[in-house]
This record gives C-alpha cells, sequence and structure tokens, in this order.
DNA sequence: AAATAAAATAAGAATAATTCTTATTTAGGT
DNA sequence: ACCTAAATAAGAATTATTCTTATTTTATTT
C-alpha cells in the first residue's frame, strides 16, 4: 500500500496551506496558490473539503470580509484585527477572547453558547504607512 | 412644499424600519416586509441605501450569517449573539464590549482601530426549547 | 491480477447575494 | 414652465458558493 487511505492528495494539500498560513485566505486564494503545485486541483474541491474541515472541526470561518468568508486552521479562539484598506485579517494572539462574558451571555438570554469571536476594524500598519507617504 | 427634501421616502422608510427594530434584519427581510405597505419598492433600492447608511455611519454591518449581510441601525458598539440553528442576531446590551483592548490592539500591530465587535454563536433559547420538546 | 465498490475529484451548470446600468420619475430651483 | 440633480425601478451582470454528473483513483474482494 502507498498512502494510509483514499486519494486524500489535494485534500492534505489544502488542509496543509492552511495549518502553514496565518493570513486567513478566503477559498479563491487557497485555489490560486495551490493552484500552481497541483495544476488539475478544481475550486469545487477547495470548497468542499473546506466545508468537510469546518464540519469536523478542523478548520473554523474567522469572518466574512467584503463578502468573502475568511478560514483558519487554528480553532483555539483568539483576537482579529481586520483591516478596511487591504483585508488582511491579523491574529492577535496576545490578547485573549473574553470567555469569561460566555456565562453571563448564557445568563442574560438563556442560550447555549458555543463560540466567541472578537474582531476589531480599521487600518493596518502597512496600510498606515502608505497612507503616511501619500500625504508627504 | 411637501416633505424637507427630495423623494427621501422610501430611503426614510428603510432607516425608519431599521430603527425600529432589533432583530437585525438582512436586505431581503427589509425589502420583503416594507414591499407590504411600499408595493413600488425595489431591492436595488433597499441595498443602494444600506450602502449610503453604512457610508453615512448611521448603520452597521454587525454580521454575515451564512453568506448574508445583517444590518443595524444601533452603532454604539454591543455585543451580539448569533444563533446557528434559527440564524438570529440577538443584542447583548447587558455585556460590554472590551473596547479597552483597542489600544491594547494599536499596540500590539501599530495599527488603528476603528471599530470593535464581539459575538458569540450557539444556540437561543428558542431552539433550545424545541430541542427539548423533540427529545422529551 | 481482474472485478467491484466507495471515496475523491474536475468541470461546469446552477443558485444566491449583491452590484451595476440605463432609462424614468420626482422634486426643487430658476 | 423649464432645467437640473437626486432617487428610483427593473432587470442585467457579477461574484461567491453550492450542486450535479461523469470520471478517476484507491482499496477491497475474489
Amino acid at each position: 500500500m502507498k498512502t494510509a487511505g483514499k486519494n486524500f492528495r489535494k485534500r492534505n494539500a489544502i488542509l496543509e496551506y492552511l495549518q502553514n498560513t496565518d493570513s486567513h485566505p478566503s477559498a479563491e486564494t487557497i485555489f490560486t496558490d495551490l493552484k500552481q503545485e497541483i495544476p488539475d486541483l478544481s475550486i469545487g474541491t477547495v470548497y468542499r473539503n473546506l466545508t468537510l474541515f469546518k464540519q469536523q472541526g478542523q478548520v473554523t470561518s474567522v469572518a466574512t470580509v467584503k463578502g468573502v468568508e475568511r478560514f483558519d486552521a487554528n480553532t483555539d479562539p483568539h483576537v482579529h484585527f481586520i483591516c478596511d484598506t487591504c483585508d488582511a485579517v491579523i491574529d492577535l494572539h496576545q490578547l485573549h477572547t473574553p470567555e469569561a462574558l460566555s456565562a453571563e451571555a448564557e445568563n442574560c438570554i438563556g442560550c447555549k453558547v458555543g463560540t466567541c469571536q472578537l474582531a476589531f476594524t480599521g487600518t493596518c500598519r502597512t496600510c498606515l504607512n502608505h497612507k503616511e507617504g501619500e500625504t508627504a
């Protein structure tokens, strides 16, 4: 036998791509990048496997930026910063999600909390630099 | 003169609809509901005015739930709970967004923070009740 | 090794949400 | 009344995503 299972070459490539980046890519970005190594990859395969990974809890959808869903293989809850200008989604591991509020939320409205997402939006360092350059 | 400006009847109706609800509706929901009072309203008008309101800061996009953008005329930052089952977006005014973290975020990555969004996901009270009913 | 079954996939059609285009209407200013 | 600019309706166009179908790949069974 060659590999341990069925034909997971593309599936694995998609998961590994996500695991090796902190850029929170879209399906389209994953596709475009992997297409170079795997010319016969199709966008449907990317979407199908992302849906599968989400169901299995290996990947989460961290945000929808300008209508496009963004993914992360780091499923530990953590804070994000989303740049309004360049659409970058940046991790803020140093800050902590206020999960203590989860219990309060459950008490407030009697819901069952699953996840907790905290995101800031604004202008990232890179885009701020560009703007300074324009002004100067 | 009749009204104070141009023909803002539909524009005003859309804004008032949003101001009089805490249900965080989608463009489609706003359209469907208002269509009953205003039969010649078109969905394009809803989208166009929502975009305008966002630019003017009168309305914010609070979440994208299963691919559909949801709007709020309450632009004070506040916490939301999003039900995975019925897609309800529920206000949690009692809890506070941790805006103190904004400054930390800015220090961390040198960005300029504009907004701060905190959302929990899970199952709302109503959907929990339904599930209990099914089990019992 | 051939036959079979199951999973994974490619390709493109289909769908859904949103934006864009164009012609029309409306109101206000002159 | 005429002119202009804003607002709109209707539907075309676009974009992101999902679905369908036929094909390929792999593993299993014989």
